[in-house]
DNA sequence: TCAAGATGCTAATTCGAATTATTACAGGGT
DNA sequence: ACCCTGTAATAATTCGAATTAGCATCTTGA
């Protein structure tokens, strides 16, 4: 196997000492460095000649930062059947991360007992300066590790404190569900029910909360189901359903029509931006999208922060309304 | 932030050398090395205690393997319009990454002058310990230069040799064509078309190689196209028509039976497996398979031989037979 | 009793790059 | 001849863990 050059070898070619080839490097003039122009040419055209870069191992080592995000999920990025999920998310991170220069580290190799883990024996999770989080819902005992290491890191979707403040780029799931709520009352409807989790992960509870918020603001009725069941829904004089999973909603969509019941008409149903399973696309649902790319984009620029100036960035960006065509007011 | 525990730390709790405590972290009893079990268990018990994990940077800068592997593609990997393109091999490279336990970083920092290249005057190509080479055609300088730094990599899809041959793991394109105009012939065709560039990429020129062998051995017709003009290939007389391009083959099918033509009763249609843009899926196309997902995983493979013995692998992998709608025999 | 052999541990070195302290050498002034 | 001041480069050390050579100490057997 060919060797890796180092910078000794460099410095022999160009006959100066590894620490002058360190200093052309990192273009050091400060505190009594002085490297003659002739020498610093004569070293940076071996580089050049060469493609010699500094080992990130060994870089990072000595001091941190060698220009590596890490990208963290617990599951495979590329698979077909998380391209969905992901992909936003991927985009407007490899796009900031080739505006500021960074390149990206997947953690493939990060698993334990089959499992990917973000601590497991040999975690190269230090490797990479800081790192991003990616999932719907994260181990907690990870969380707090990571707080409690003091490692760089944002959280892509908003998180609870784990151990201490983590560090995240986020949906505002609160307004967006509310301001649903807000128009579908405002079109008349006094019966909702939310169907999903609504616990488990962060991004489920949020939106439960907005919308308990919101019905409560109103005067209105809010039930929480589990699971969505036609008949349930009918039974109780539900007129508007906020569905978490958007392929929920759509199936619903798609029941009720079966049934005969006209949507909007009979039954509003909105969807909460929650895309982790395929749905069919012949269903304009109304609600909202998460804005996945732009969140992918600020978590980039959060972590970069970060690392520079070692704050907790927490932000939460909205969500963008769609307009769709499963909204109308109840009938009498 | 809490400076991490190091070896030392550990070391001087269990009144031992950092030595010793390398030797029981790495449980070394080969090569004349004893540890008492008294002391073994002391150590052991002072690494629980403090919950100690070594330092993964300094243990990779002792053994030199980064586990690392580069993959560099001209443009970016995620956006959803190359998804359809990459995703198959990402999947591939992926999952073998995971499985040799590498991580993968993606060359996101790469370009200059608003392009990504692979050398630019602050290349980080050698971040990596080796480096997979993702993308239809690949700049022939940037190939020789690779060859001759002696940079381990290993490029998906076959390629010329360029001041050297090149690693690669590609696709049989010249067997999947000639098996294909095997089937036609051996259904009675004699008057074949041939659609697509046929030059330029490595994959273009392998597939009209194919065609020419195929129908020279037969002792068949046949003509070499750019483009796919219905008038002109009813005109020549053909009856089985190659598009190298999937989407090309799936227009030809709605275009002939636009206007009434039988598929594959008039003319057979045969697709190449090459799907740089969206096809409509509503076209059955006979044809073949380009074992993307595979081509990825062995070219990891590939690229963990280069690293550990230097050899400079060279495979093509068979494509998959598509059945299709579009074959049949011809009208007399 | 003394060499031979086991046993148990540590000192010293290595990996590659960054940094600090230090040396070497010029030329200028006295 | 001597000191001083810049200037330019290098030697030596650091980071944390892995590894090798080697040093004590203790047993055995003849």
């Amino acid at each position: 196997m060919a060797k890796r050059l180092t910078q000794q070898d460099i410095a022999r070619m160009a006959g100066v000492s590894q620490a002058t080839v360190s200093l052309v490097l990192n273009n050091r003039t400060d505190g009594g460095v002085r490297i003659a122009p002739e020498t610093r040419a004569r070293v940076l055209e071996v580089i050049r000649r060469t493609g010699y870069v500094a080992n990130p191992i060994a870089r990072r080592l000595h001091d941190q930062r060698n220009r590596i995000l890490g990208v963290f999920t617990y599951e495979a990025v590329f698979p077909s059947t998380r391209a969905d999920f992901y992909q936003p998310f991927l985009e407007g991170i490899e796009e900031q991360a080739e505006e500021v220069g960074c390149d990206l580290l997947l953690f493939t190799s990060a698993k334990a007992g089959g499992k990917r883990r973000i601590f497991s024996d040999d975690s190269r999770i230090r490797l990479a300066d800081g790192c991003l989080l990616l999932g719907r819902s994260v181990d907690r005992d990870d969380l707090a590790q990571l707080v409690s290491e003091g490692i760089p890191f944002v959280s892509i979707g908003r998180r609870d404190d784990a151990g201490g403040p983590v560090p995240h780029v986020g949906a505002d799931y609160v307004s967006a569900v509310r301001d649903l709520v807000d128009r579908a009352v405002a079109l008349g409807h006094r019966e909702f029910a939310y169907v999903g989790a609504g616990t488990g992960a962060e991004s489920s509870a949020d939106r439960l909360r907005g919308f308990k918020q919101a019905v409560a603001a109103h005067g209105v009725r809010g039930t929480h189901l589990p699971f969505a069941g036609l008949e349930r829904l009918r039974d109780a004089g539900i007129t508007a359903v906020l569905s978490e999973e958007v392929s929920d909603g759509a199936a619903l969509v798609l029941a009720a029509r079966e049934r005969g019941l006209s949507v909007p008409g009979d039954l509003s149903v909105l969807m909460l931006g929650a895309a982790t399973r395929p749905a069919p696309d012949d269903v304009a649902l109304t609600g909202f999208r998460i804005p996945r790319r732009e969140m992918g984009r600020r978590a980039v620029q959060a972590l970069t922060e970060v690392l520079e100036r070692g704050t907790t960035p927490r932000e939460l960006l909205a969500c963008e309304f769609v307009e769709g065509t499963t909204l109308g007011a109840p009938r009498r």
